[in-house]
DNA sequence: CTTTCAGATCGATGATCTTCGATACATCGA
DNA sequence: TCGATGTATCGAAGATCATCGATCTGAAAG
């Protein structure tokens, strides 16, 4: 099951209630300071990938804490998580930041 | 009195939780559908800004909650307004955009 | 099979946020 | 000066969110 995410740009004419929901709900998943800072930590870890265990201790928090906004991030396309024996590898899905990066960017200069 | 906003990239080594704290501010001032409704709907108006009192009607929110998330686009330098006698006209600040943008820009790659 | 350990989920609590009506402030027109 | 209009602020209500301890699941080790 693969989910759907969006790519409206928000300059591209006004954008519809129901765009505006999803693509906020993206950036909400990223208006956190300690989701932040796990993306931080994933994409300098060796190899780009960290299992949870090893964020608790550098974001000072319990285990369901972190686990909680490790579950956002997922649902928010922004990591993956593959499973490796008792570890779950998480990583940044580049990708996904990119398409949030094109909704904010300017609109298409046509002329002038 | 101006501001001063985050510019910490995500991925030049690990975030710190200051700087972690004033990135997710700007983010989650964004993590919000009326407030990228409100940004659009600057953005296509025409000299691409507008008074608080255009912004009700379409939204279909009350004064008082337009004044509120203008305030606190507002605070996170994506608006600026500018009063007009009755009016304060509110226009994006796209600068502000692409620093964000930039903030959640993949690292630069050095070879590989 | 039992223990151990990583991760997910549940339930509760406290904080934050969205929203609105009421109200205050500011500016213009009569 | 007075009323009308746009904006900001206040206070309260309800919703959402972050956090944790306790608990459950899943997998490896003994």
């Amino acid at each position: 099951m693969d989910m759907e995410f969006c790519c409206t740009p928000v300059f591209e004419g006004v954008i519809e209630e129901e765009d505006a929901v999803e693509t906020a709900r993206a950036l909400a998943a990223l208006g956190d300071p300690v989701r932040l800072r796990i993306i931080s930590l994933l994409a300098a870890a060796p190899g780009g990938s960290a299992c949870g265990c090893e964020l608790e201790s550098p974001l000072g928090l319990s285990q369901p804490t972190v686990s909680h906004h490790l579950r956002i991030l997922r649902e928010s396309g922004l990591v993956t998580g593959h499973r490796e024996g008792r570890w779950v590898h998480y990583q940044v899905v580049s990708q996904r930041l990119d398409e949030i990066r094109e909704v904010l960017a300017p609109p298409i200069t046509v002329g002038v």
